[in-house]
DNA sequence: TGAATTTATTGCGAAACGGTACAAAAATGA
DNA sequence: TCATTTTTGTACCGTTTCGCAATAAATTCA
């Protein structure tokens, strides 16, 4: 991907900001909103560029959200991996998480997936599919934790692990609609701290 | 508004109807993907007579929803306040809202508000303020609802009632999410019942 | 019957849309 | 120096978009 071509005009742009601005526009503007003229401007590439480079709209999209989970979301993941105590791990995960959502200066702009593409998932199939591969990642990240603290004695061993790793998927899905309906960071923050702490209560955690 | 035209031509559209087909295309083709066109089409009202009697696409908008909140959301709600008991209640809210965000045949369209203008809301300030007014109006339900059932002795007096109501929301956000992902009314009523229950036991619910 | 009023229909025009063709520019290799 | 290769820049195509102007149709009142 990133081989140096030895001949032919080098290219002036990076690709990797150019994702990056791409991504930017696509979370101001959502997916739809957002035309090729909009992230030819932001990327500062001509559009035949553009499109020579990443290929079409979804392309470009499905690139941009690609980079973006190998550079933010999959430390994230790994805090929440890592840390031995769910309680700490779950804290680290959403504020983490709230830092994300509430990037954009004064408006916070959502989550790069789910508060961009959710109008456009029913008709575009593309689109859906990517959503849905979206939901099936949270869900299955959680069920694993879950899973993890309950084989390591800090939940019950009746715990329902779907149920409580639905709850805590369900608290990213709020916390992305909030943030995107301008809640301001410091909400969102004292919002997940107070369900996890009460999620982690109907599951019955042991203190730690 | 409905007053009866003594004189000129009779028009031959019904405003309600219209406003319904109009709300179900926005609900498939997501509020910037919904052109006039579209509207016209859904309508069977060519787009000077769309325009005469709606106005643009943002007062189009805000009408389908407004009727449909008097139409679908209000009985909701109603089922919500009238149940005596509090999980009835919930299970019941949640049920009524599980067909809604199921409607669309084979598809589930989700949520007329959150699936279709989260995209839109940071770019426009019109659905902005839209979108935020509407998350408001369902956390002051949820309050509401189980400030009455702390005073009805359902839930132990130190109950954190923003906490409690926030999860409720977040229950909600997330099952517009999945269902606007494809999730099926079957999986949407199973996930509803499981995290209503696991609320109920991290507030302390009484068994009823 | 004919004037007045209201709605419906057709169609226009300027702008924006996604996508591409083609030539100019900038590098390497011989 | 000159051919080759790759990227850049300009310009364009066909379609869709929104909004409105102008005209036709359908009704009531005099």
């Amino acid at each position: 991907m990133t081989e140096k071509s030895a001949r032919g005009r080098p290219r002036q742009y990076d690709a990797k900001a150019a994702l990056g601005a791409a991504l930017m526009e696509f979370r101001r503007r959502g997916y739809t909103g957002t035309s090729l003229d909009h992230l030819s401007e932001a990327t500062n590439m001509a559009r035949p560029s553009l499109y020579a480079a990443f290929g079409d709209k979804h392309a470009i999209y499905l690139k941009a959200t690609a980079q973006h989970a190998e550079d933010s979301i999959e430390r994230l993941n790994r805090a929440l991996i890592d840390e031995p105590s769910l309680a700490k791990a779950l804290d680290g995960y959403f504020s983490a998480l709230v830092a994300i959502y509430s990037e954009g200066g004064d408006r916070p702009l959502g989550c790069p997936v789910l508060s961009v593409i959710t109008g456009e998932a029913v008709a575009d199939p593309v689109i859906g599919a990517e959503l849905f591969a979206a939901l099936g990642r949270t869900d299955a990240r959680f069920r694993d934790r879950i899973a993890a603290a309950r084989d390591d004695n800090q939940l019950p061993h009746a715990t329902n692990i779907d149920a409580v790793a639905e709850m805590l998927a369900a608290l990213q899905h709020s916390l992305a609609q909030r943030a995107r309906a301008g809640t301001a960071r410091p909400e969102l923050g004292r919002i997940a701290r107070n369900s996890v702490a009460l999620i982690l209560k109907a599951a019955g955690a042991a203190r730690d």
